[in-house]
DNA sequence: TTTTGCCTACCGAATAGTAGGTAGAATATG
DNA sequence: CATATTCTACCTACTATTCGGTAGGCAAAA
């Protein structure tokens, strides 16, 4: 059962050398940014040596960074054009996202932010900024315009909902490794229903607007 | 009109240098993070010496950090208390909640807890986490618990909501420092509306439950 | 005369980054 | 087909800098 049925550009058996270290680079800066992460950290995890990291990413260590925020932005690209796509309901879509976000190598989006980009070159921050803006933040802003669009949602800002929303989803993420009680996707609805319906939801007195 | 109706504790004319090396530590360490700050920065705010900081904390960078931690956290402890004490309504409680926030050196709770508490010895990090827990976390659990009482929100777990409206204030935190198009307080106002009312609120079909 | 609050001078470890070598696979050449 | 060459993907060894941390001195205030 030979399994190359894969087209002919070759499906990189051995995977190509680069995407494995961008693998192991992803997983180390994601998870405790990117002053936190040595170039030796990265390069223990891969079974090589700190040097032969810039045979790959000649530029160094803020070069490594930018190349794994930036396929990772566009992985969520992709992943939520997938997931806001379709005629279901928002709800149905953001739990889809949520899914998704499940599916990749945590991020904390807040943290980065606040305190990795900081430590970039201006223009790579400039750079870096603009994929998570392009990979994140405007899908979901266009999905909330939609739903605008067709009342499903409220008149708020888009570019507020998209912001709190990501917010939500950072804790989540921070949520899940903090206190390990509840399964994730149980969480990340009921996160969404608070996100829809608010905590007056089902309150006694309604003071529903 | 003199202001000092302060207690006999004395009101620090000169103010005690160790706070004088906390408030600068704190201003450093909350704005970029525990890796990203060197002892060197903080010394060159204070225009002092590097070795001169381990007069105020011999053990060193850690110990600096945790003593900034737990200040700002203690100070949580009453502010939260103040700004969520009294019988006004929940929304207006957590108005001075996001005001009391914005009086405080930026904060971005996330950050802090995905970034710098794994990189503190264990112990250091629970106190952390524990003084966060005491001064940020509880309050809102309470303050949630307590008008889920009294029928003014959901039955939505409290803890969930305690760190989503978190989240929701890190995300008005950096939201401010990117765009800096709307005034704080209408943005935190907007927040707080999303997060009571939902983003339905106000939508075409009302598919409230 | 002791304490406070800083200084200068240093140390070892770790860091990002550089220079140059090399085994083996792929590719071109005779 | 055999040989020469190039390319890939690392390696060892090194440098300069920065880091957290230590030791001891010193001036002014208490």
């Amino acid at each position: 059962m030979t399994l190359d049925t894969a087209v002919h550009t070759h499906p990189d058996p051995i995977a190509e050398p680069r995407q494995r270290v961008l693998d192991a680079a992803e997983l180390l800066f994601m998870e405790r940014g990117y002053n936190a992460i040595a170039l030796r950290d990265i390069a223990d995890a891969l079974g090589m040596k700190q040097a032969s990291l810039y045979y790959h990413f000649p530029q160094g260590k803020e070069e490594l960074y930018v190349a794994v925020a930036e396929r990772a932005f566009a992985r969520h690209y992709a992943g939520m054009a997938a997931a806001l796509s379709g005629n279901a309901t928002l709800e149905v879509r953001l739990n889809r996202v949520a899914a998704w976000f499940g599916s990749q190598p945590r991020m904390c989006l807040m943290g980065m932010v606040h305190a990795d980009l900081p430590a970039l070159h201006p223009e790579q921050t400039r750079s870096v900024t603009q994929s998570a803006f392009l990979g994140l933040f405007r899908p979901l802003v266009e999905a909330f315009a939609n739903a605008q669009a067709q009342g499903e949602i409220g008149t708020a800002e888009p570019n507020m909902l998209a912001g709190a929303f990501l917010a939500l989803l950072d804790a989540l993420s921070i949520g899940m490794t903090m206190s390990h009680t509840p399964e994730r996707m149980t969480m990340a609805a009921e996160l969404i229903n608070l996100f829809l319906n608010g905590a007056r939801a089902g309150a006694a007195h309604t003071r529903e607007a």
